[in-house]
RNA sequence: GGCCCUAUCGUCUAAUGGUUAGGACAGCGGCUUUUCAAGCCGUUAACAGGAGUUCGAUUCUCCUUAGGGCUGCCA
């Protein structure tokens, strides 16, 4: 029975490169039927924050990475740590500190090697030469890192240890520590890292890192959880658009990258695009719901981020433009005037019906406003366009004929009649 | 410095001891559209370098180079 961890220590903010490992975490339980845990390594009491452990929980709920069970506060456990720390004492594989600290220090083997067989990097071989004695209980009486770390792992049933490569040089010296405790070993699984565009480990100078900046610049969890999936590994099919159930159903260890990343906010964008391109309506709707439904529908394929609504709304929400000098003059012209003409004679007779039916009479009174006035299709579009929303680009005019309303109409194009 | 990891288009990556080295994002071009997007179609672009093994290496081995990680009584 597969059982896996994520241990994030609480010192800072839900770290983009924390959640592929929580992902990755999470993806590889959920394919083999396995348990995903928590366990908040909070024992550095001086940096640790309980807001930061909020941050982090929160994120992982919002992301849909949450775990079943609920989490296991290392901190909990100093007193069992420390038990083990008189067993190594007393058996003489750890030793008190020469210089008299209460710090114990542990016998790592002097000789011989010491051989990680790992998911991903395969076989990495280390010189037990190589290494000095270390610290297992501080100065300050606690347990260190590696010690604590490997007794809840190995004490909490973990089967697979899947971190970033930057535990790799830790590993060996935990694997001592399983060896001396006579634990058996769990496997190993070391992710590459996630870079910034310069190569450099990713951090603040590179843009945002932590999950809540996203999700306050409009990402969705979908379209994060399937780029930070998309990095570093690959399913054997090759899809990329992938939602959470597939990334479960698909993902494997054996197919994850041994190399390292960079992080490309331009995809992530478009897979935000993409995954606003599949949101429902109600869904959009409830992220927004002072706007029109309708209004809604036709900006949907238009958004990169869940936060443009209220900007691409705008043309149909602002109960006031105003035109710039250079859209009067245009408004001004001749032909400019003989569209709007055309058009508030016979405005009224779109707004009745079923939605689809006005937008159909909208258009066919677009179609009809440039057969009668024999002008092209610019000279009509472009004035009209102007006038209705001060704008040169937008949506299609019958949408915002309707949209906007009877009134709005009929007074912009009164206005625009007075330029 | 020491130990360790890595190396395919700008980026994420696929594949293979013999391929026109494939896809996606970005870029570029076109189509479509009243416009901007979107969409569709097309296109530019990569095996870090050098030895070896082999009939044949991008693929296997070694070296070099480059990048990354660790080198705390932090986690």
């Amino acid at each position: 029975m597969v059982k896996v961890r994520f241990a994030p220590s609480p010192t800072g903010n839900l770290h983009i490169g924390s959640v592929r490992t929580a992902l990755f975490n999470y993806l590889f339980a959920r394919h083999h039927g396995g348990k995903f845990v928590l366990r908040i390594e909070d024992t550095d009491l001086e940096r640790s924050r309980q807001e930061y452990t909020d941050d982090i929980l929160s994120g992982l709920e919002w992301l849909s990475l949450s775990s079943a069970e609920p989490p296991v506060y290392q901190n909990s456990r100093r007193e069992l740590h420390l038990e083990y720390v008189d067993k190594l004492l007393q058996e003489g594989r750890a030793y008190p500190d020469p210089e008299g600290s209460p710090a114990v220090f542990f016998r790592v083997p002097a000789d011989g090697e010491t051989v990680i067989h790992d998911l991903v990097k395969g076989d990495i071989v280390f010189q037990n030469k190589d290494f000095k004695d270390q610290v297992i209980r501080k100065s300050d009486g606690s347990a260190t890192y590696n010690f604590a770390v490997v007794l809840d792992d190995a004490l909490m049933g973990i089967t697979h240890i899947i971190r970033g490569e930057d535990h790799i040089s830790n590993t060996p010296k935990q694997i001592f520590l399983y060896n001396a405790l006579g634990f058996a070993l769990p496997q190993f699984a070391h992710i590459p890292m996630i870079l910034g565009t310069d190569r450099s480990k990713l951090s603040k100078r590179h843009g945002a890192t932590s999950i809540n900046e996203y999700k306050k610049s409009g990402f969705l969890p979908e379209a994060i959880v399937n780029y930070l999936a998309l990095l570093g590994w690959t399913p054997a099919d090759g899809a990329e658009l992938m939602s959470l159930a597939e990334l479960c159903q698909k993902f494997d260890l054996d197919r994850v990258s041994k190399s390292n990343s960079i992080f490309d906010l331009e995809k992530l964008r478009w897979l935000n695009a993409q995954k606003l391109k599949n949101l429902s309506l109600e869904t959009l709707q409830k992220a927004y719901p002072e706007l029109d439904i309708e209004i809604l529908k036709i900006i949907k394929d238009d958004l990169v981020l869940l936060t443009d609504v209220p900007e691409k709304a705008k043309v149909f929400t602002l109960p006031k433009i105003e035109y710039t000098d250079e859209q009067k003059t245009e408004l001004k012209t001749d032909s400019a005037h003989q569209v709007f003409r055309e058009l508030q004679e016979k405005i009224d007779i779109i707004y009745s019906g079923a939605i689809e039916e006005q937008y159909g009479k909208a258009q066919a009174l677009i179609d009809d406003i440039v057969k009668n006035t024999g002008l092209k299709k610019g000279q009509v579009f472009h004035p009209l366009r102007v006038a209705l929303t001060a704008q040169k680009s937008g949506p299609g005019l019958k949408f915002l004929l309707v949209l906007l309303g009877r009134e709005k109409v009929k007074e912009r194009i009164q206005n625009a009649l007075g330029c």
